[in-house]
DNA sequence: TACGGATGTAATATATATATTGCATTATGT
DNA sequence: ACATAATGCAATATATATATTACATCCGTA
């Protein structure tokens, strides 16, 4: 579960405490997604990506392993 | 939860037991997402996307202040 | 030294996503 | 009419995301 949430929340000048409170959740949540140990849920991923003014695929795409999906992306 | 995944597995010519299979889970799963009555996890949104060949903001990314975000809160 | 803010992480409890099974309706084809 | 594929939906079981609580390290600073 690779992302970028910590880089996108430091951007925003918060901490996991402050980002947890805009979003509804517990520090314990923001610091284990930020270390990829788990897998939210779609609406807290929204959530995140509200609280730092990004989109889903800036906060948390990732390819899926080689480069055989962006051929076939258009 | 509004998403297209509907709109995009069918643009696919997917039907939902075949997107259930391309993504790992059950048919009742896709069908209970595309009805909007709960909330994937990233991963699965992600595997989603790869089947569809769409990206999470394509498929999943609905505006905070959207009316059918609002309506599906409560 | 001590103190406080930010973070990492572990144990256990709770909420909910997902599986499993089964049955229904709708549409299409013979 | 009959068969079959696709879908909707309900009941219950299981897996796991998340909460709660607690304690640890690191870092700046007084």
């Amino acid at each position: 579960m690779d992302n970028h949430v910590k880089v996108a929340r430091v951007s925003k000048n918060l901490t996991q405490q402050q980002l947890a409170e805009k979003t509804g959740v517990t520090r314990q949540t923001i610091s284990l997604i930020e270390k990829g140990k788990y897998n939210p849920s779609l609406k807290l991923c929204l959530e995140i990506c509200y609280a730092v003014n990004k989109t889903l695929d800036e906060v948390f795409w990732v390819e899926k392993g080689s480069d055989s999906f962006e051929e076939n992306k258009g």
